[in-house]
DNA sequence: TATGAATGAGCCTTCATTCAT
DNA sequence: TATGAATGAAGGCTCATTCAT
């Protein structure tokens, strides 16, 4: 619960502050809690900072799992996938800032690093799976590539212009028109 | 020439230790110069992180208006945009990890915002004028979006995933590839 | 307690080395505290400094008011007035020197300054409402006037020549003579 | 010629940023000089700031020999010491707050406190040389002393109280009348 | 468990001084 | 003479961490 607690609080002071203005404090305040108890839960600031990106890649997952049925087609899988990359967004709009701050954080933090790696892998991996019940192998390889790319880069895109909502919801759009246009169908 | 000496420094430490853990002190030792010579030259040391990205950016403008002739078709200059947002990376490697500590420090800070708002309309600028040459305006303008996410989440993963040079030239071409699928001779 | 050693340190640290040389480090070393302490109870210096000018203030009007008692007459209230201005000198000899520091700096210090004129108005405010006691209003302001010049000026004179305790109630002897030839019994 | 100047310039900016605030740049700023002619001419800093306290001294002393002539009546004589120690002011607004900056900082720098001794003997034997050919030798110590402490003490609450020409003229006034009350005349 | 007082290293900045030109 | 680029020590402040309670 405490733990939670504070995870919620680093997202939200990441999110606000970025990952360079947040500090025990901003953390601790955020949840009503002193600043002793950070390093009694987590060890150290540090390793709050990985606590909550683990979350995040959890929810994230989460997310997929649960969206995703089993009698879902390969289709409607993409769709879902394309989904879960830009949902997190839109519940909390606020948490989209803090993952770029993670990522720009793990060219220089070898733990980060590898979780970001973990996501990286994740979406593409995804996206081979379902591309690969729509068409041959090698194809379905470059698409996966290139459909990961393309989410990124909407994502980043979008993030970096400070996108409202709105915004947001239209880059989604877009990626998901164009895997869409890989399909075979298409 | 001072200057330059610490936008060099600068872009080096950040690429080195990132923007978190550059310093007046990291900047001013591979410069071989003393600490105060930076608010000297730049006033303080957001000033020298500005003028670093400046220079990053001239050096993206000066790049492209280099290379593109005026005999250039459009999709020639199309490759060379492309090239060019690839480009800075192959002749200096460290510096593409600065652009990420950059940009994700310009969600917390309007100064940076502003340059990379420049940044990624110039992209899209570029991109669209050369594809208006070639398509109705419509289709060009998804043509740009598309395309500058396209480059931009393959430089992204590329970065991220810590590519070497090799890996790099990869999602060059497959950036190239992309572009020219879009357009209508394909 | 903490508080209260830090504001001793900062007066006698002012007191030896004057404002400009007081450091947060020559306090907090006379403190026996580390330096961080000092932002953590006073925000920063500065807010030490004030601290510690409002602490003599009010050292001062304690002096005053414990002295005074309520049979006093009006003669006798004035020669306490007189002595507590003096007084605080008296039991802390190295005190003295910080009052003019403080009130020099008070002015290019809003902060300080309305300290001082607190101060100021209330050694003219307790002399007016005993000499009113003892004659006609007129009368009395102008007592008030040169009374106060008086003391200051013979206060001020004694510290800069860096006057010793002997030299000291001199002074304070000159004062009360002043003082009791402007009443009407004399 | 630059010599004065600097002093100009640092009189002006003590007055202006106090003597704390006071720097080598803010000196040369004002003077329209570089930063290096300061030691050039000066040795260093204090060494500007003690030969600006010289010319306030030189400046007070010019002012006295110049406006008594020889002829001059006793009474008169004391007049216009008053106005020599108030008029220094009336010139130059501003100085008047160098003069406690100085004070206040000769409570711990040898060379100015010499300084100020001889300014505040200065007074004092001017005020005894008059009254001693006005009274006897024991009077007229008892009336040099009571008079150059009142004339500090009313230009000190005058600078205090930020007072402007009006105000300071009163407070001349003031001291004139309490100088005259003690002429056997009166 | 939980607090927050206390520490001290490290940061950015300021500034008197030096020195090549 | 005169400049101002360059230095580097010292200052105030921030902040992750520790620890007695």
């Amino acid at each position: 619960m405490r733990r939670q607690q504070l995870i919620d609080a680093t997202l939200s002071s990441v999110a606000e502050l970025g990952l360079k203005a947040t500090t025990i404090n901003s953390i601790s305040k955020r949840a009503n809690l002193s600043s002793g108890i950070i390093s009694h839960y987590f060890g150290c600031k540090n390793g709050l900072i990985e606590a909550s990106v683990r979350y995040l890649l959890s929810s994230l997952k989460t997310e997929l799992l649960s969206s995703v049925e089993d009698s879902a087609s390969s289709q409607q899988r993409l769709m879902l996938i394309v989904e879960a990359n830009f949902s997190v967004v839109q519940k909390n709009a606020h948490v989209t800032k803090t993952w770029l701050s993670f990522w720009a954080e793990s060219m220089h933090d070898e733990q980060l690093h590898r979780l970001q790696s973990v996501n990286a892998k994740r979406l593409y991996t995804n996206l081979l799976y379902s591309f690969k019940a729509l068409m041959p192998k090698q194809k379905a390889i470059q698409a996966a590539n290139y459909s990961a790319a393309m989410i990124d880069g909407l994502w980043l895109r979008a993030v970096l212009s400070k996108a409202d909502e709105f915004e947001f919801s239209k880059a989604e759009e877009l990626a998901k028109q164009y895997v869409n246009s890989l399909l075979p169908s298409h």
